[in-house]
DNA sequence: CATAAAACAGACCGGTTGTCCTGTTTTGTC
DNA sequence: GACAAAACAGGACAACCGGTCTGTTTTATG
C-alpha cells in the first residue's frame, strides 16, 4: 500500500521561508546552501525549485514578506501606535535591548544583515532592501510630522534618518560585540538631542504639560 | 635559458592583501574565491598557500592589517587632529560623504561590511572585528575628555558610541539606497544635540556667534 | 470519470571551491 | 660552495553547490 500524499503547497512554501529566513540571519545569503535548507525544511528538491526556481528568487521573497514584515511589527507598529515618534523610537530601542539581553545572544537586525551582503552583489536585491529602508524612514517621518507636539524644532526627515541609523549601527556594534549595551548607550545618546528639557519619567506627559503652562503663567 | 625569477616575499604578500581587500569590500568574503584573487593578484596557488594557509587566514590578516588601519586611517586621525571630538566627527562624516559623492558609488564602511557577514560565523573574526570597534569608540571618547571644553554636558562614551553607530548604519543605508545624501542627513541631526542653539548655516561659525552677541546686548 | 495542471519526489550533472601535495627555484648562512 | 630553509610553481582532488531533468502523485475542473 502506497503511502499517502497531502499536497500543502502554502505551507510548504511557509516552511521554506522560515528555514531561509532563519538561515539567511544567523549564517548569511552565501553561507547558506540549499541543501541545508531542504534539509532543514524537510523539503525536497523537485518541492524547492517548484516554489522558488533559483536561490535568488528564494531570498527576494524573503526580503520581501519577511524582511519586509519585521521591521514593521518590530518598528513601524509600534512607532505608529506610540504617543509620538520619539517615544516610539526610545520604546523599541528598550525592547528590542530588553529581548537581546533576555536571549542572551545578537543576531543583528534581519534587513541590515542582507542589505550589507547583497546590495552591491545585485541590483535587484538592492532595490528591494532599500525600498523597505524608505518605507521605515518614511513612517517615522511621517509619525513625527503628524504630533502636534514637538513644535519643529527637529527636522522630521533627519530625526528619522538619524534613529535608524543609529538603530543599525548600534545592531551592528552589538553583533559584533555580542553585547546589547550599544543599544541602551545609543538611546541615551539619541535623547540628548531633545529640546526639552530631561525627562523625569516615563508617564505623566499630560501633566507635565499642565505644570508647564502654569509655570508660564 | 630559463627565465629569471626574485624572490619578493613582502611585495607578493601585499599584493595579495591589497586584492583580498578590496574583493572583500566590494562582493564580500564569501563571494570572493581564492581562484578570482590569485588571477588578480598575479599569483599562483602555491604562493598564496605559502602567505596564507587558509582563506580565514587571508580574511583575518586583511582585518588586523587593513580594516584597522582604513579605520585609523579616514577616522582616528582626522579626529585626534581635529580642535574637538565633535569638530571632527563632523569633518569626517562630511569628508567621507563628499568622497562618496566624487566617486559616484557607494561600497560601504569597510569594516561593517566585514562585521556584518563574519561576526557570527566565527569567533575568530567576531574577537578581531570588535577589537577595531571598540578601538574607534574608544578613542573618540578620550578626544572628548581631553578637550577641556564641551563642559560635560555630554557623556563621552554615549557619544562615541552614537556617532560610530549613526556613522555605521548611515553607511548601511549609503551603500543600499547608493545615495551619499543620508550621509549629510545623519550629522544635521547629530549636531542638533549640541549643547548650543540650533544652526543656521555651515559656514560662519564665529561670525553668527559675533552677531547674535549683538544682538543680545 | 476524464484530463490537464499543479505539486512533489529524487536522481543527476557541470562547474566551482578551498585545500593539499609534489616539485623546483631562490635565498640566507656557515 | 654546501646545504637547509624559505619562496614559489602548478597540478590534483574530493567535496559541494546550484540548477536541471524526468517521473510520479495529488488536486482542480468540467
Amino acid at each position: 500500500m502506497p503511502k499517502k500524499r497531502i499536497n500543502d503547497p502554502e505551507g510548504m512554501r511557509r516552511r521554506v521561508l522560515d528555514v531561509a529566513e532563519g538561515s539567511f540571519q544567523a549564517r548569511g545569503y552565501h553561507a547558506s546552501s540549499l541543501g541545508d535548507l531542504m534539509a532543514a525544511a524537510g523539503v525536497t528538491g523537485g518541492a524547492l525549485h517548484h516554489h522558488f526556481p533559483t536561490k535568488k528568487a528564494l531570498a527576494l521573497a524573503v526580503i520581501e514578506e519577511r524582511v519586509a514584515a519585521a521591521v514593521q511589527a518590530t518598528w513601524i507598529d509600534p512607532v505608529l501606535a506610540a504617543p509620538s515618534a520619539r517615544e516610539g523610537v526610545r520604546a523599541v530601542f528598550e525592547a528590542v535591548a530588553a529581548e537581546l539581553e533576555q536571549q542572551g545572544y545578537v543576531r543583528g537586525c534581519p534587513l541590515n544583515n542582507l542589505a550589507h551582503e547583497l546590495s552591491l552583489a545585485d541590483d535587484e536585491f538592492r532595490v528591494a532592501l532599500a525600498r523597505i529602508f524608505a518605507g521605515w524612514r518614511q513612517a517615522i517621518a511621517d509619525k513625527m510630522r503628524a504630533d502636534q507636539m514637538d513644535g519643529g524644532s527637529t527636522d522630521p526627515d533627519r530625526f528619522a534618518a538619524l534613529a535608524i541609523a543609529a538603530y543599525s549601527g548600534a545592531m551592528s556594534m552589538a553583533k559584533t560585540s555580542q553585547d546589547a549595551g550599544v543599544l541602551r548607550e545609543c538611546l541615551r545618546g539619541l535623547e540628548g538631542l531633545q529640546p526639552s528639557p530631561p525627562p523625569v519619567g516615563t508617564i505623566g506627559k499630560r501633566r507635565r504639560r499642565v505644570l508647564r503652562r502654569r509655570e508660564v503663567r
